[in-house]
DNA sequence: CCGTTAAAATAGACAGTGTCTAGATTATCG
DNA sequence: CGATAATCTAGACACTGTCTATTTTAACGG
């Protein structure tokens, strides 16, 4: 025999937790938010979900793993935050490409760490399924606003394709930068309001795409 | 007497090192290219530069104090990156801010640790003063080539500074997603050779700063 | 309902990490 | 030449991720 004191030394009913692997996602996220990118520790996550350190292999063979399914997860929420701007944002499909823009900008600020996760960093596992779907549902997301506005198809119209590259291309340098507080330096000409922030960002997102390459 | 047998286990001819600083670092940056931004480890490094684990704190203090000195050395780089496209450029001020983009993107892909460490990692310690003394030049470069577009000093002028963080915004999102390998969605229609991506590049690094701005 | 089997969770061990400290070695300079 | 400071070493500590044996519980076929 090995252990000779009684193994239940956490405050649970029963020795199966039922639902650790949400658990322990919602605890990763903690973790991350918390501990920043670098301090994260799959230990540390195993204490928040009040659990023993090994648990989590069970359920995500390793910290890669595991990183992972947040990751997949994080896409929801990426184009949850995209969505939300989108809804609010007028009709025409500038305005909602701008809006998609703003809303992964959005993304980022609220989660930098997650973010950081997601785009770069070679941690999440990206032959994993649930992450490139999810990857891929945003990538198709900003192609279908890049058609409404050139009505052509960007997988078969390299000058789409362009566009499409170029608004990503501006919506991810603007959030990366942000969080990597670079924009300090365009504050100090005057703080600005949330909604001239919004002004600000609008303008930069709506150069990536000309207007000469409106289709009426 | 706490060690019984000589110290000197290392093949090196004298106690002192002699430059162990620079050497350290020369380490570090191999350490980085080879083990990547997650697996950089602070022995690894010693053991690089064969000396004991702890030398290293005796000249950076820490992990942390190593890796700001890296990243500072990394804008001296960043910056010749951008100034050897400069030097292969046209005559007209719009041409070389796009060289110096894509030397900003070329700088990414030879260096993509580096690159995210100086640019998307919260470790090197950004109140160090040869850091942001590094991180000033390059962005007063950025400026500079704005301020020969429009004839009108970003510092001062609001729309200018918008054109600075336009196209700052772009060459960085561009480079980021190219080393997080999201290229590869665009590269399916056709792969392209080098004087392709850069011409794919130039056109959307120069949308940031619409030809309308332009002063004579 | 019971016994067997699979799953879930535990704690211990191991190598590796960053940092701290005491000690050994050597350069520097009055 | 001798004192002092700088440099480097090696051991210790707490922490990390992963592996393994073990314990507890759920699930399921008879």
């Amino acid at each position: 025999m090995k252990h000779d004191f009684p193994a239940r030394t956490r405050n649970r009913q029963s020795y199966h937790h039922g639902d650790l692997k949400r658990a322990l996602m919602d605890a990763a996220e903690l973790e991350l938010a918390a501990k920043g990118f670098e301090g994260f520790s799959l230990r540390g996550v195993a204490k928040r979900a009040d659990v023993s350190h090994g648990a989590p292999a069970h359920h995500f063979t390793d910290v890669s793993g595991l990183l992972t399914a947040i990751a997949a997860r994080g896409y929801e929420r990426f184009i949850a935050a995209q969505n939300r701007r989108e809804s609010q944002a007028g009709d025409g499909p500038r305005a909602k490409l701008v809006a998609s823009g703003l809303g992964y900008i959005d993304f980022a600020i609220e989660n930098p760490s997650l973010f950081r996760l997601m785009f770069s960093s070679g941690r999440p596992d990206k032959s994993n399924l649930e992450l490139t779907q999810g990857a891929d549902a945003a990538f198709e997301k900003l192609v279908g606003h890049i058609r409404a506005i050139t009505h052509s198809d960007p997988h078969t119209d390299a000058p789409a394709m362009t566009d499409v590259f170029a608004a990503w291309a501006v919506a991810h340098g603007l959030a990366d930068l942000l969080i990597a507080n670079g924009l300090s330096r365009a504050t100090f000409l005057k703080p600005m309001s949330a909604s001239e922030r919004d002004e600000f960002f609008s303008e930069i997102i709506l150069r990536a795409v000309p207007a000469i390459r409106d289709e009426p």
